[in-house]
This record gives C-alpha cells, structure tokens and sequence, in this order.
RNA sequence: GUGGUUGUAGCUCAGUUGGUUAGAGCACGGGAUUGUGAUUCCCGGGGUCGCGGGUUCAAGUCCCGUCAGCCACCCCA
C-alpha cells in the first residue's frame, strides 16, 4: 500500500463536513423538528448509532445488507451494522417495556442514520432524520395528528401550501380498488410495486406492465386515470372515486381523517392521491408523502401505518403510525425557494450571536485591561467576543464586531472606562467597565439627558 | 452495481496551436492613513494544476488508468 497518498484524507464517499455555517443551518432546521414536536405532545428519545445486523434483516429480508454499513469487531463473531433507519431500534424500545407505556406512547427522534448507496441529489450517505411516532392508537384522529405535526414543522421554516403538497392515500382503499377490479389479495405487493412508478413511466408502459400482471387495457387506463391526479378531498370527483375504490363501502375513514385535517389546521396542504402507496411491504393502512408542490426533488418526508410490525419485533400487538423526514431534501426545498434565511439571521435564531464584542482605542492601557473586560463579561453570563487583531484603525474593528453580529461594541478607553456602542442603532454612550454587564443585560445606553 | 459529466488557491474563475519561476478578484493575515460600521494605499501567507503512469527536448494543456464531486438509472426504510 502507498502511504500518505491524498484521497485517504478526503471525507468519505456520501458524507459532509460542517463548517460553523454549515452546521448552523443544520441545527436550524433541527430546531425546527424539535421544537415542533414537543409541541405536538412527542417525548424525544433515541438508540444506539449501531445495530445487530439481524434487527435490520428481519424486517426488510437479507437483500437489505448490500445497503447498509455493516461490520465486525475485530475478533467478534457478531455482525452489526451503522443503522439506515430507526423504526426497528423504535419498535424494540417499545417492545421491552410495552407493558409501561401509556397508549398512546408519541415519541420522536432526530438523529443521524447511513445508507450504502450511490450519493445523487437529494441523498447522501449519512443524513439527518426527523422520526414522528404514534403507538397504541389506530385511529383516524391518530393519523391526522401525525401529519399536522410533519406540516406544521415545514410551516415553522417558512413554508406553506403552495410550495408544498401532502399527498395522502391508503393501502386497504387501493387494495380494495384493485380488487374491485379483479386483481387476487396475492397480487396487491406486485401492483403496489407498479403504483409506486407512476410518475416515473409513460402510460404506455404503465398499460403494458399492467397487462403483464393480467389487466386489460381499459381497466388499465381506468385505474391510471385515478392515480396520476392529486384531488382535493372536498371534490365531487374525489368522492366519486373514493366510492368507486372503496368499492360502495363509503369514504367513511377518509371522512374522519379530513376532518381532523381541518381541525389541525392543516387540510390545505393534503391532497388525496390513491397513487401514493410506498414501495414498503409492512405499511398496513394510511400512507402518505410530501413533496415539494410542482414535483421537483425528492420526496420531503413520507410515513404511514404500519400496525403490524411492532409484534414482529416482538412486542404486543400495537397500531403504529409513523413518519420520515431527512435534512437533505428539505434544505434542497429551503433553498429553492429562497426560504433559507442568511447566516446571521439563523444565528439570531439559535441564539449563538454575541452580545457583546470587546475591542481595544489602541492605547496602551487599553490593549492591557481588554481581556480583563472580556473575563468580567463572560462572568456575568454574557456571550462576549475580541478582536484578536493587531491593527489600531477603530473603524476597522467595529467593522468586525457589526460583522459578529453582536448587540453591542465595547470599545475599551481605559482600565475604568469604555465606550458601550449599540450596533443596531449606532448610538454609543460612555460607561465606567464595572457597569458594562448591567447596561448590556439591559440592551440599553445611559443616556445624559 | 450501471451510465453520463466535471476536477487549476478557502470561493468564483483565467491560463494562447503543449514552451521557462502558474495568475486575477473575493476571502484571510499584516502595515500605513482617516479615531467609529464594505475609506484609500502597500505588503503577505496559501496551489507539487485531484492522484498515478505514458507520449515529448518540454505537459495545467495530449493519451491511459484511478480517485473524488455532480447528475441519472437501480433502490429508496
């Protein structure tokens, strides 16, 4: 092997690095989650970064492994594998003390999963992802607090239904419409599989490889005619299909699903798209997707039921209902819409800008009590920043301390005195340095008179 | 795993038909001058041109390989 050879330092295939800049907007968006969530009544919990590999293989087969990162410890006979994902560490958290959690249990997570696949726009080796879910309640009304609370994240980073869609379907009304039609319960994964690339193939294809599961032409257009259009719930048309689908047994869980939607808040945003069924097997009622409204980038977020699963991880049966969304398709969204705020306003709202920012007349005895001032400051509990330059020019100085950010300018005059300098209007008043904290803390200046 | 495309300072780029010590702006650091929020001027650090091989008297420039980025397919928890 050669040694020292460049491409060993670079960052691995798929992931970032987090300059200050970077990380900030990282974090703004994750506030976003969070705080979000606990509004919405979701207690934050999370794993470990790493499974067994088997957690992983019992819910989505061996074909799974090729996928992840998995590894050995050196001299370990067990496999484990960076997790891609974070309902089965959910689903056995939940499992072990089923028996203690109150029904329903709302939890949350948002930490960082890996995936061994190709990097492309929109997806990345390692990312961020915000989990929302409900245990223990298979209700309608359950359903809808979930999405409420997917919006109203994207709602808190400025976006709103007309950039946005909810596209929300159901796996028992799809199964229902292909059975209406004909197609055998043993066929509803096969179809599902050819509902999921709509969109992605021309109908021509579409027809064809719906012929090739048994379906005639016309039935064929017929049930493309229903997918490829998002309705709004309130549309007559909307109705009709859903009778149609549900094959006479009525709308009746999509009744109460919207009405809830409306009482969140949040109907605005959804749509009803049969279309939308999610390439997952283990989904069992209510799926859903966010997309950004013209179909640009990748999916947003996307979730559903899944009221099977928890007992294949080995706890008692329990309706569950979840969601997924990552940091990387969301800030491609932010930013195409112009809805990423500067860095500074972002540092504003995490509450990372200094309040004060310390620099020196340039005289002697001022270049001497500076750091003492900056000590005394940070003392009293102030985020307090210096200049590190050598230069006297003050007016270079203040150009920095406006460039932190700060609230305030202190201009060092002497080992007793300073000039306390609000950046934000530009007034600037003396004050003896044991006052700066007070005066600062107050976000005010002495005035004379 | 497959295909396309790109690769010169931290960033945006310039580098004639291959020709000597590889440039600019911004950013960063220092100094001078105005004592107060992009003043002006001067100076500086930083690149083995992604990496490796080949052709040539001579390669940032041509050829091959490789790595990485981006985009798409596959897949998408």
């Amino acid at each position: 092997m050669t040694q020292g050879s460049s491409h060993s330092f670079q960052a691995p295939t798929g992931t970032r690095d987090f300059y200050p800049a970077d990380l900030a907007r990282v974090r703004y968006i994750e506030q976003a989650w969070r705080t979000t969530s606990i509004r919405h009544g979701f207690d934050e919990i999370d794993g470990p970064t790493f499974e067994h590999l088997d957690l992983y293989t019992v819910k989505s087969g061996e074909g799974i492994v090729s996928e992840l990162f998995s590894f050995q410890r050196a001299g370990g006979e067990r496999t484990y594998a960076l997790r891609p994902e974070f309902t089965p560490t959910l689903a056995r958290m939940f499992a072990a003390r089923a028996g203690a959690l109150p029904r329903p249990t709302k939890w949350f997570c948002a930490p960082n999963f890996f995936r061994a696949e190709r990097p492309q726009r929109g997806r990345l080796r390692e990312f961020r992802q915000w989990n929302c879910d409900i245990l223990g309640d298979d209700s309608p009304a359950a359903d809808a607090e979930l999405i409420a609370c997917a919006v109203d994240a994207l709602a808190a980073l400025g976006l709103g239904p007309e950039h946005v869609k909810v596209r929300v379907s159901h796996r028992k009304a799809v199964e229902q419409m292909l059975a209406t039609r004909g197609v055998r319960p043993e066929m509803f994964q096969a179809w599902f599989t050819l509902l999921d690339k709509v969109g992605k193939i021309n109908n021509d294809q579409f027809i064809d490889q719906a012929r090739g599961l048994g379906m005639d032409t016309q039935r064929a257009m017929n049930i493309l005619q229903m997918l490829v259009t998002a309705t709004r719930f309130e549309e007559p048309t909307t109705q009709v299909m859903l009778s149609e689908a549900m094959g006479g047994q009525g709308p009746d869980y999509f009744k109460k699903l919207w009405a809830e939607l409306r009482a969140a808040g949040v109907a605005d945003w959804c749509w009803l798209n049969l279309g939308i069924v999610r390439g997952l097997a283990y989904y069992t009622g209510m799926v859903f997707e966010i997309h950004e409204a013209s179909g640009a980038e990748r999916a947003i977020a996307g979730g559903g039921r899944y009221d099977q699963l928890i007992e294949l991880f080995g706890g008692p049966p329990t309706p569950a209902v979840g969601f997924g969304m990552g940091d990387v398709v969301l800030s491609l969204v932010l930013q195409d819409k112009g809805l990423m705020p500067a860095d500074q306003q972002i540092a504003a709202r995490l509450g990372t800008l200094p309040d004060a920012f310390v620099v020196s007349n340039g005289t002697p005895e001022a270049d001497a009590a500076l750091s003492g001032v900056v000590g005394s400051l940070r003392r009293a509990g102030l985020h307090a920043r210096r200049s590190y330059k050598a230069t006297r020019n003050v007016g270079k100085l203040i150009q920095d301390a406006a460039r932190s950010g700060a609230r305030f300018c202190v201009i060092v005059e002497s080992d007793a005195g300073a000039s306390l300098k609000n950046l934000a209007t530009g007034e600037q008043a003396p004050v003896p340095i044991a006052d700066l904290a007070r005066w600062i803390k107050l976000g005010e200046l002495p005035h004379a008179g």
